[in-house]
DNA sequence: GATTTGTTATAGTGTATATAGAACAAGAAG
DNA sequence: CTTCTTGTTCTATATACACTATAACAAATC
């Protein structure tokens, strides 16, 4: 199930991306699966074509689906594939900040461990 | 050392205020040090007044640092302190799309604390 | 043959980023 | 006290991004 909130300030094709992800991390969608047609799921969320295409575009650089045109986007993420360091440089680059603020407010590094133990049940619950 | 790089996808205000806090991190900058004035600051930097002025109230809303109108800013920043819950809530719902990143690339959670190990050290030494 | 697919192009609106200049009141410095 | 500097506030402009809207195209599907 995939909620679209209009008035957050996060981007509507980045709120879907993040989404379809989750999906695939908690086992709702599976290697293999097809997503839906951008204009069906366009039509579904009550949003633009454009900014599905966006988001299933961003998702096929990420290397998590495969877009084969005129046909449908089929899920490609292979979660027993090493992940590559190229993806590791960038998340590091990411979580970078974060960690800076938990740093800058005290946090040590086990309470840091445990912030991101709780993050990983969370997103492997809900 | 503050460096700005004009060119960078990331907001110039977004830069300097992340650089500003690894300064503060690193023990570069300490509480009740003075930072240069806004004016000053975006002189040194060749960027415009209210760029800086943007990125330093965004660290008072962080609670890093007072503004003291006419006079100056100063850090504030306790790392003695138990971080608030709202900010350790804030610090999840962004963590959690990295978090995802990383499990979607077949990281289990050693390998993401690893990850996140790494990212502290670099941090601290850099 | 008709429909659906992703793609491409153009266009419009609203917001965010960054710059620039000016003016103001209050603190600092001479 | 006068001068300079401070952060604040306001207006204005240019650019980029986000999102929507509409249209047309060629290929796959039915």
């Amino acid at each position: 199930m995939i909620i679209i909130d209009a008035e957050s300030d996060i981007p509507i094709y980045v709120q879907l991306r993040t989404q379809i992800m989750e999906s695939i991390v908690r086992g709702d969608l599976s290697t293999g699966d097809t997503l839906p047609s951008v204009r069906g799921l366009a039509g579904d969320l009550g949003i633009n074509m454009h900014t599905v295409n966006k988001s299933y575009h961003e998702l096929e650089s990420k290397g998590i689906i495969e877009i084969v045109p005129k046909k449908g986007a089929v899920i490609t993420a292979n979660k027993d594939k090493k992940i590559s360091k190229k993806r590791l440089d960038a998340l590091s680059k990411e979580l970078r900040p974060l960690v800076v603020e938990g740093l800058i407010n005290g946090m040590n590094k086990e309470e840091i461990h445990e912030l991101i133990t709780g993050v990983i049940s969370e997103v492997r619950e809900e």
